[in-house]
DNA sequence: GTATAATAGTTAAACGCTTAACTACTATTT
DNA sequence: AAATAGTAGTTAAGCGTTTAACTATTATAC
């Protein structure tokens, strides 16, 4: 590969020159600019980053970290959409993207990641944040990275999605439609500042509807996947058979209540009214399609890039909060019998 | 951040044996490596990935390279089970992964892409390389970037879905089941290697069946979208009211053109066969379950990283096709009436 | 006609690491 | 006893940039 002192060289000036000139500093003759120039088209120079990195501390590469907290992170709908607003802003500025996938322990994130954030590697850090187990940007703050944060973690810069907003409204519709009879289908909040927002949520609206939240009946023991959506249904239904409502955490443990139901003799919406929240693909395919919360993912990568280029830009972008928008589809009606 | 040089100073032996010690080599004192350790313990030491990139030329990153050929790319299932599994292979031996989606021109792929592969930042490839239009590997192999093809670009070492198996397989299913007024709902073949080995399979079977594929009813305006399977579908049945079955390019594609039959009042699969090809989720939640194409993509992933780390290991890997596996389901059935 | 400013380019240090080449001492072989 | 091999560490060059500090020339001001 040809380096500046070959293309200096060829040009017949010093590799300071050639350096400056390809970094449009003034000063310099249209001749010589011609000459560095014509003299980088022959050689096909292309500057060894590794060497820019060093020298000037500045890598172009964007550290994009997705905690690892469970199987098939890349099969998560959010962190396609994520990641595909992430790209678009990235590829337009031309920085390049490290991915970086953290396993997270109580003790932080693994060894390989932290060694990553000290390596002076990255420019900035966008991080998918909503694990309170740790968090994989405080090292980051450490080091005085810039970086924006996803999610719930505590971090200065952020980019949220509405979740209080979207589970109020999801839990509102449910009540509206004049269900009482209420089951939750959910995971372990423990796991997900989002989560907890969502449960925040759907409390507030249950106590406004005169409904005891801590008292429904609900299923936590799922996991986000089809096969816990099932299950939650089954064990809830068994236990519960006068409920008209399920209201699930997610639209893949919504999709699996709906078949269990249907595999249980029930009609959704006629007998049951199912919810979810995300709005992924197989939601508007589904039969009956789901009704549900778009949480406007793309956004959320759109705008936590964005946030970072104006950190690198030594601005001082306002953190955002991005309201959901409620998908009313087939899956909920209003109950049969109301036992208002 | 500390240096290898403050290390020195603190545990009082020289930057060499720091950086000695770290990488193993043999001939130190237990004493000394116990000094050192505790001074790098002590001092939080982590190595500067570009300066040890500068020097020893190897960054520990790997290019991870989806050419953008059309929106939503990271929505894309292949995309989504590639690169989940290549990050397993990565994270399991302490690499990083660098994602790199080039936007691909008749001239080759962008200039922001080639500065990369010429940067010296990379220490392998990994490449889903489909597109005819211009192939994203050969700038690699011209520098001697140990590289991995996935698909049928034209590279010494690749790993690839065995498409002409998978849709042979489907087509015969098809013909098996007693099809002859077969109609195909795909894209232009021209943007596709792995499309043309599908239509290659599904001509074969059908000149075995007795049927001219060139003649066979076609739509081939599509563009994966389920808004395009719909169109098609529409289109066919409209110049052909007799078909019995649609071979569709992909699930996608399948999935509208079953919304479009049954919204013309037909039945999936009493009064028309459907079938796809790639198996992604909502293929199976949708109702009929849609018969198609396990092309097991995950293993894709695996396979590719591995063989790249064989190449960086200077071993000669073998190339290897992953057979694909034919799942039935509920959206074919034999014709209502056989026209044999 | 100087002093000052603007223009045009060079020199050389620095970034933090790896590693070949070297020194120095000890143990083993012949 | 000399030669060889093994052990333990250091010195210093080099990787390819960026950039502060410098030199040299020309234009402008008073």
């Amino acid at each position: 590969m040809p380096t500046l002192a070959e293309v200096a060289e060829k040009a017949g000036v010093s590799i300071a020159t050639v350096s400056k000139v390809l970094s449009n500093t003034p000063y310099f003759t249209e001749e010589t600019r011609r000459k560095v120039m014509s003299a980088v088209e022959e050689l096909g120079y292309l500057p060894n980053l590794a060497a820019r990195a060093l020298s000037s501390g500045k890598t172009h590469l964007i550290g994009v970290v997705f905690p690892y907290v469970y199987e098939g992170i890349f099969t998560d709908p959010l962190v396609q959409y994520i990641l595909e607003g992430i790209e678009a802003e990235c590829n337009a500025r031309g920085y390049n993207i490290l991915l970086s996938t953290p396993r997270l322990s109580a003790d932080g994130p693994d060894e390989n990641y932290r060694r990553l954030l000290q390596s002076s590697y990255l420019d900035g850090i966008v991080a998918l944040d909503n694990v309170p187990l740790s968090s994989v940007l405080s090292p980051a703050l450490r080091k005085n990275t810039p970086a924006v944060a996803i999610g719930y973690g505590d971090h200065p810069n952020y980019v949220r999605s509405d979740d209080l907003q979207g589970s109020t409204a999801l839990m509102e519709h449910i009540t509206g439609l004049g269900h009482r009879r209420i089951g939750i289908l959910t995971v372990d909040e423990s796991l997900h500042y989002s989560i907890q927002m969502r449960h925040l949520g759907l409390d507030q609206v249950a106590e406004e509807a005169g409904l005891n939240y801590v008292h429904l009946p609900k299923y936590d023991r799922g996991d986000f996947s089809i096969a816990s959506g099932m299950r939650g249904a089954a064990a809830l239904l068994e236990q519960y058979d006068d409920l008209t409502a399920l209201v699930c955490i997610n639209d893949r443990m919504a999709l699996g209540a709906i078949q269990q139901v249907q595999k249980m003799g029930l009609k959704v919406p006629d007998d049951i009214t199912i919810v979810g929240y995300d709005d992924i693909l197989s939601s508007q395919l589904f039969s009956p399609a789901l009704t549900t919360i778009d949480q406007r993912a793309p956004e959320l990568g759109h705008q936590a890039a964005q946030m970072l280029f104006a950190l690198l830009n030594n601005e001082n972008p306002d953190s955002v909060v991005i309201p959901t928008q409620l998908r009313v589809r087939e899956s909920s009606a209003p109950p049969k019998v109301s036992r208002q």
